[in-house]
DNA sequence: AACACTACTGACAAAAATGTCAATAAACAG
DNA sequence: CTGTTTATTGACATTTTTGTCAGTAGTGTT
């Protein structure tokens, strides 16, 4: 009946993938129960290794929030980089433009990060998303003919908007009796309409 | 040189001024510095009291987060509840009455709040508040001939809107380089624009 | 196969946070 | 002034969370 007679007794990793593995069992933690889950015995549990090895890779609990916070930025600074507007077709390619960013921040692992980091007052973390933010309102939105100034404002509503619609959207709308998505929805729609009032 | 010989060594208050200026000490500390400082000794601390008054009063700390999270969404119903829009002049008395009640969630409490509820998962205790806004949705803007649907579809865009700006807006803001307040000017601009484009 | 390296772990120690309790003192009634 | 009530508190106990350490076990090398 012995299942696995020689299979190891221990996973034994890479450091790479070991630090790679906890972060990914704590970022679903703050996704899906928030901050105050992540202390050591949950963030091991759902790695699925002993406390002291979460120790091992980063030293401290605290050490292992910075390594989220950092690892979780680089990813939204990722996405907001790929945004892409195509020089020739005006008005549709900015409204895409603009939703991918929506997107990027709308997820709601991002919205919960934005949220994560305010309240525990990181925002200083956060330098790294505005160059990233500047280099899409200067070189890529500003390229379709728009001022980078006012590219700037678009972006500030949106992404102000978009977090709002990730952190509270589903259950605000399901709150008041709407569709989950409902916010989402009339965000987009509000913000496509406030390009065209702007720029059209 | 003795000053206030005779003054009490101790404060001894009713148990609901006691109550209150706890949850007012754990209030600011949530504003100020996140829920993550709503631990006993530090809510102690702020109220200028021994821990074990917090306790006396509210049996657990965790008791102590309940009583501030239904004292704040009593407030923000109350600020909810004191939209009034004159049933007279229509397109700027309805600006105004959104306006009131983009302030009641812009402000930074009610914002926090908001946060702190969604990532605790505390989510249910906001359905107060559905009654509320649907409150002002029928009876306040809809007697502005504004259909009740229509009217809760803007505020759900408002509401959403106005959390993040109060979370985010002003860290967002100077953070790709504008005036704190910047968020704030176009979220409000961006919302009246919309009524006019739905309803005007 | 023997060895070196180190990721991994359980058992334990330390620190931090919460909660208990008996004693104290302010307010008030008689 | 005396007694009763109870809000308040310091000292202590308990629980929770974090961190340490010496030993174990994979993996690659000789």
């Amino acid at each position: 009946m012995s299942i696995n007679s020689n299979a190891p007794s221990r996973i034994r990793r890479t450091p790479e993938e070991s630090r790679a593995n906890i972060l990914a069992a704590a970022e679903s933690l703050l996704v899906a129960h928030g901050p105050q889950s992540l202390r050591l015995a949950d963030v091991a549990k759902a790695a699925g290794v002993a406390n002291a090895t979460v120790l091992h890779h980063f030293g401290s609990i605290a050490a292992v929030h910075q390594a989220l916070m950092e690892r979780m930025i680089a990813d939204l600074v990722d996405s907001i980089l790929s945004v892409e507007i195509p020089a020739d077709a005006p008005l549709e390619a900015r409204a895409v433009g603009l939703k991918t960013l929506f997107d990027a921040f709308e997820t709601r692992g991002a919205a919960r990060l934005a949220a994560w980091l305010e309240l525990t007052g990181e925002t200083g973390r956060m330098t790294v998303v505005r160059e990233a933010v500047q280099e899409v309102a200067q070189k890529k939105i500003a390229s379709v003919g728009i001022p980078a100034d006012m590219a700037e404002d678009m972006i500030l509503l949106s992404v102000t908007l978009a977090v709002g619609v990730g952190l509270f959207g589903r259950s605000l709308g399901t709150l008041i009796g709407k569709p989950p998505e409902r916010a989402r929805e009339l965000a987009l729609q509000m913000l496509l309409a406030n390009i065209q009032r702007l720029a059209g």
